[in-house]
DNA sequence: GCCGTTTTCGGCCCGACTGTTTTCAGTCG
């Protein structure tokens, strides 16, 4: 009987519990090495157990903050299904740290009392303790512990946790707006996890400067998007939004912005990467500046910081505490994609099929976003529930974008199609009709639960197709709502290679591809196209998150095909 | 438990804020 794989992120939660555990034991050093083990194994963009397969544990040893020691547990979970010495920690302590550990303001420590002295087990215990008033008779707890567990738990329960960034980014804009107006500040910067982009925030961080910062807090706290204070010390204020997010506002000095900034935008492990570089250089790295010995060094802005580390600028996307560091100081960093050099989208739905602005429209809305060419990517029969085109309105909508060129100046309409791949693998279109496009892209949309080989080998074989340019969505996956289909994307990647398909990064929801099969594109040389997905006029601004998610996988400008003008783009396209 | 521009042994990031405390532990980022 096989057993089930076991995935990444299981390992990966299984090292956070362990790190957890030992947190509660305050035992020092182990818990940071799973904690950077769990990241490095994170940031794989293949799954461990395919690894595993190719090329044994010297694959799992290169992986950063993975040592001998956690090679050899990592070896014991893909093969046994099982890791002892977790067994052993989950048998003295019976309940899920990782879950109970997700109520703000409770950490390890709190939850080996809590089950300590009340046994709970889960986040429903810890609740029923606390409306019992069991947790305030707990010694070095109190009523006003309980009731901030008891608003934890409210959060959690809520419709808090993180959130896509298309929801956040455009709120946390309109915040900063209103306090550029105050006369008195003088910077009003994102920070945080929405500063880098990530697929996901969980909460807003503000960073200001102010000639009067006592005006600016009155003001911010006074904001109609302001539900409700925190915390609130001289210089930071933590607070509730009214969408439901949390958030800090930082007020500094502006003789210290960068250091602040570099603070304040993480992520916190590239934060200790800095900071262990700064020490090594006898030098201290705070949000309060950087220092050697007593003598503060000019860190007004980031580059500054970075320069007087040794390390060339690390663009906010790929601070994340892997390998930026390390590449930075051998002056590595590529210049990333800059976010207005695209010229083109190549995957634009029409009320052709499931959208809802005419093609004129949807050309109207991509010029204001700057693009010169556009293609239209109605989807196909097979996709019934999108009104998917057949042959015959194919052509028909041919013939439209025929008329509608002649008319247009400096803009061009490209024939183009979201043609289904079935579920063998073959195309939804015959390859007649495919022949009158000028562009061919393919997605998968049915039949996504079949089997890894499977799925793997029915998009290989509609990569071979001799017409087809570019792979929609790769994975799948859309962020938050849908997991990625199984999927040996290493393998699907080489194909892209060897048929000249280009890869789709997609900045709607979906957020496909993932980072680090980004990077790993870029490395094995294929190319790259990134598309808004739009089904509405409204849905350009997609094009922002891509290139947002691009830079997150280390791209340039040059990696991406449709930052070309129209004439360079095709013909990069070509087979 | 990891790792090396001080190294294969001896280090391992920094500070703010809260709550329950008379000096600090816990959490967060």
């Amino acid at each position: 009987m096989p057993r089930k794989k076991i995935t990444n992120k299981q390992i990966i939660d299984i090292f956070r519990e362990i790190a957890l555990h030992l947190r509660a034991e305050d035992v020092a050093f182990k818990p940071r090495a799973y904690e950077v083990a769990a990241e490095g194994i994170a940031g794989l963009s293949d799954e461990l157990t395919d690894l595993y397969k190719e090329c044994g544990t010297k694959c799992i040893d290169d992986i950063p903050g993975v040592g001998k020691d956690l090679s050899a547990k990592i070896e014991e979970l893909l093969t046994t299904g099982k890791l002892d010495y977790y067994d052993q920690l989950k048998k003295k302590y019976p309940f899920d740290m990782l879950d109970i550990s997700r109520i703000q303001d409770v950490g390890p420590k709190t939850v080996f009392k809590l089950y300590r002295v009340l046994k709970v087990k889960t986040v429903a215990d810890v609740e029923r303790a606390a409306k019992q008033n069991k947790i305030a008779a707990i010694p070095g707890m109190g009523k006003k512990s309980q009731d901030k567990i008891l608003r934890g738990i409210e959060y959690l329960k809520g419709d808090a946790g993180r959130r896509i960034i298309h929801d956040v980014l455009p709120f946390a804009r309109g915040l900063v707006d209103k306090l550029k107006e105050i006369p008195s500040t003088i910077h009003i910067d994102i920070a945080g996890s929405l500063r880098r982009r990530k697929e996901t925030i969980g909460d807003i961080d503000l960073i200001a400067t102010t000639s009067k910062p006592k005006e600016l807090v009155r003001v911010f706290k006074a904001l109609r998007e302001v539900d409700q204070v925190l915390e609130e010390g001289p210089n930071k204020l933590m607070v509730r939004y009214v969408n439901g997010l949390q958030g800090d506002l930082l007020v500094l000095h502006p003789d210290e912005y960068g250091a602040t900034l570099v603070h304040f935008t993480g992520s916190r492990e590239h934060n200790i990467l800095l900071r262990e570089r700064a020490k090594r250089k006898h030098m201290k790295l705070s949000e309060h500046g950087l220092f050697k010995g007593k003598a503060r060094i000019t860190s007004r802005t980031e580059e500054q910081v970075y320069k007087h580390l040794g390390l060339q600028f690390i663009p906010p996307e790929i601070r994340v505490g892997a390998d930026e560091v390390e590449v930075a100081d051998k002056k590595k960093i590529p210049t990333l994609i800059p976010y207005d050099s695209l010229k083109g989208d190549l995957q634009v739905q029409t009320d052709w099929s499931d959208g809802t602005g005419s093609i004129e429209e949807m050309v109207h809305a991509a010029r204001e976003h700057g693009l010169s060419y556009m293609a239209v990517t109605d989807h196909t029969k097979g996709l019934t529930i999108a009104h998917g085109l057949d042959e015959k309105r194919l052509r028909q909508q041919g013939r439209e974008i025929d008329r509608l060129n002649k008319k247009l100046r400096g803009f061009t309409v490209l024939k183009s199609t979201e043609c289904d791949v079935l579920k063998d693998g073959r195309l939804d279109l015959s390859d007649s009709t495919l022949k009158t496009l000028d562009i061919v892209s393919i997605s998968v949309h049915s039949n996504t639960s079949m089997s890894k080989v499977d799925m793997t080998e029915r998009i290989i074989r509609a990569l071979k197709h001799p017409l087809v340019n570019i792979l929609f969505h790769p994975t799948g996956r859309v962020v938050a709502r849908r997991d990625a289909y199984e999927l040996n994307m290493s393998r699907v990647i080489r194909a892209c290679r060897e048929y000249h398909v280009a890869l789709e990064v997609n900045g709607s929801a979906r957020l496909d591809l993932h980072e680090a099969h980004i990077r790993q594109s870029i490395e094995e040389g294929v190319n790259l196209v990134i598309n808004s997905d739009a089904h509405d006029p409204s849905h350009f601004q997609n094009l922002e998150y891509g290139i947002a998610q691009a830079r997150r996988g280390w791209a340039t400008a040059a990696d991406i095909l449709n930052t070309k003008p129209l004439k360079g783009f095709l013909a990069a396209l070509k087979k």
